[in-house]
DNA sequence: GCGACAG
DNA sequence: ATCTTGTCGC
């Protein structure tokens, strides 16, 4: 019950092993050196969403928007059923498929709407193996990718301590942010306080072709709230365009007496 | 040894 | 990831 998964862990190490070779760190766009961005027109967004009891049927979604005023250019969402179970450290086995056949999809319909940048709902270089979800789908799109984590993965010795926190304490304002080094030295990735409303910071990290300073001051100039928009529409929009299970019904309310 | 562990 | 309910403040 437990014993294939061993297997298949050791395949996928293998195989990250070797995409992770692909992985461009470095800004290859010349609107990623301008101070302003500009000649950055479009920017995109990927997310899967599920409903509550189903792990393996989600919604596949990507939106392209346009930079800077993040206006809805382009929306796609489709009900995809997953191979791949979740693991901690391998979603791109579980993810990437689904959101590369919608961009192959948009490559198809609308090849002028390709996005710039795109976003990716998890992280990138910063991961056990330096091979996160949006390095994986970076690499098989060979688009420029910045993956964004709302939540904390521990990797080599990044983890939520008190140390963390009061770094995290120390963030003032929308910008700042603090790197995120592993034990060897190396910084993967930063924690970035995304808006002004918001305390809990997103974590941000090179997915392909960009640079780290580069992603973070990107992520910053795309967020609304504290999720760029990008990813937060993707998210949003897949209500109402994708077919759910059952239409909302109107529950009894069993704990008021009359 | 055990637990922690993006979505 | 997803569910739930109220509450607080601009």
């Amino acid at each position: 019950m437990a014993a294939p998964e061993a297997e298949l862990v050791l395949k996928w190490e293998r195989e990250q092993a070797r995409l992770r070779e692909s992985v461009k760190e470095e800004d290859t766009e010349d609107w990623q050196r301008s101070p302003d961005f500009s000649g950055l027109k479009r920017v995109g967004g990927v997310d899967l969403s599920f409903i509550k009891g189903d792990d393996i049927n989600a919604c596949a979604h990507l939106v392209v928007l346009t930079y800077p005023h993040m206006k809805v250019l382009y929306e796609d969402c489709k009900m995809v059923t997953l191979n791949a179970p979740y693991v901690a450290g391998f979603l791109g086995f579980r993810e990437a498929p689904p959101l590369l056949q919608a961009l192959e999809k948009l490559k198809n319909v609308q090849p002028n709407l390709m996005p710039q940048v795109l976003f990716v709902d998890g992280n990138g270089l910063f991961h056990y193996r330096e091979f996160g979800l949006a390095c994986h789908l970076g690499v098989l799109s060979d688009l420029p990718c910045v993956g964004v984590a709302k939540n904390l993965l521990h990797v080599e010795g990044v983890v939520r301590s008190e140390e963390h926190q009061s770094q995290i304490n120390a963030l003032q304002k929308s910008g700042d942010s603090f790197p995120l080094a592993t034990t060897s030295g190396r910084v993967l990735g930063k924690a970035l306080r995304s808006s002004h409303s918001s305390i809990k910071p997103v974590y941000v990290s090179v997915g392909h072709r960009i640079t780290l300073d580069t992603a973070v001051r990107l992520t910053h100039t795309c967020c609304l709230y504290r999720v760029p928009e990008p990813i937060r529409q993707s998210v949003s929009k897949s209500e109402g365009h994708c077919s759910h299970p059952d239409p909302v019904r109107i529950q009894p309310r069993w704990w008021i007496s009359t």
